[in-house]
DNA sequence: TCGTTGCGAAACTCAGACGTATCGAAATTA
DNA sequence: TAATTTCGATACGTCTGAGTTTCGCAACGA
């Protein structure tokens, strides 16, 4: 997204600062973590976060979207190592994955931007999509059809429904659960609970 | 959160228009309908839409908080009726309310700013918790202990965990499911699925 | 060395919204 | 009728931030 194309044989000239645009996109993403939604960003308060003129910001990016989409881009999404002994053990490896980013402050709100501003900033939210959250969602995917594969779920499981409750439940406690840090054991109660059930 | 006392006889002049105040609330979760978050909501274009001046806005809340807050307030949160004839009908009841809710757009929004915007106004959210989330929590935390009781649930089921699932596993389906309407029978599949549980 | 491009800083114009004040008309009480 | 208060409309001064332009300096290729 970025204006420059990254191909092009640069003929002359001094060549664009690789160390303001990294601050920049840290700037914003600093202030992003202070709570600010996309329409309270501004620009200004970006430049000056970053020690960066406005001008150096405007020849990068021709917006204000643009500029959060590309910063949202830079979010690693490094899943959780699975040991793959049980399907039990890897489940609550993902899901321990979602408690310790949601304890990021930065994470938690990057995740409201891309929940409750999708509709307005759409390209946004398909991207976070794409890095962040489809990785994780093929990874417990791979999981839960391995556990029905072993026998270690049941055969009939609806793999969708499973993987919606497991992380939908998550969300749950780290949205709405009374405030403080969450349980170090979460994960492991979340996924028993949801492998026993609730009938008896 | 009116400046005027209700209690207060009022000696003369022109008494306030009632007629006014519905308007400017009405108009106020139009504009948060249309997505608009809180900070993006301005009190002139509430006065616009509601047609009225702004001095009758700022004679009634001193700022933009209050006003959103009451606005918040007056939504009606009916619960579901319950049948009673079996637990799992009963969630099934009160999930499907959640997904009929969903459905409509003012309630999403509403949602997203509960939710997102919890940490920049406090205020809002607990209200909004008070009014809308407590009582369905409730209502379920009364119909699980009763499945409890009755032998309808397991007897050692964690009664808060159950709830986070089930609420959890819509709060999934409200937000990142994929778009378009969800499924009449969404709630009941949901329910029968939690019941059930994943392992075999 | 020279032309070119990027740099941060500052000044600028423009738009939108805030919150206040003022207007004549309307609605009420005394 | 007179006093009082609210009504919607409009104008006002202020502020914030967008996006552009200009400046002198820095960093590069030729």
């Amino acid at each position: 997204m970025t204006i420059q194309e990254s191909g092009t044989a640069r003929s002359a000239g001094r060549p664009r600062s690789e160390k303001a645009e990294k601050a920049i996109i840290e700037a914003t993403l600093d202030l992003i973590g202070e709570g600010m939604g996309v329409s309270e960003l501004s620009i200004e308060a970006i430049a000056s976060r970053a020690g960066v003129g406005k001008t150096t910001i405007y020849r990068r990016w021709s917006n204000k979207e643009d500029l959060v989409v590309d910063a949202l881009s830079t979010l690693k999404a490094p899943l959780p190592p699975l040991s793959g002994t049980s399907v039990r053990d890897d489940l609550i490896s993902l899901l321990d994955a979602m408690r310790r980013e949601s304890g990021n402050v930065r994470n938690r709100c990057v995740m409201n931007i891309a929940m409750s501003e999708a509709d307005r900033y759409p390209r946004l939210t398909e991207r976070f999509m794409k890095r962040a959250v489809e990785p994780r969602r093929e990874a417990m995917r791979a999981v839960i059809e391995r556990g029905i594969a072993t026998g270690e779920l049941r055969a009939d499981l609806d793999v969708t429904m499973g993987m919606a409750i497991l992380t939908g439940t998550m969300l749950w406690h780290t949205k709405w659960a009374p405030p403080g840090d969450l349980a170090p054991d979460l994960a492991e109660h979340v996924v028993d609970a949801v492998l026993a059930g609730m009938a008896p």
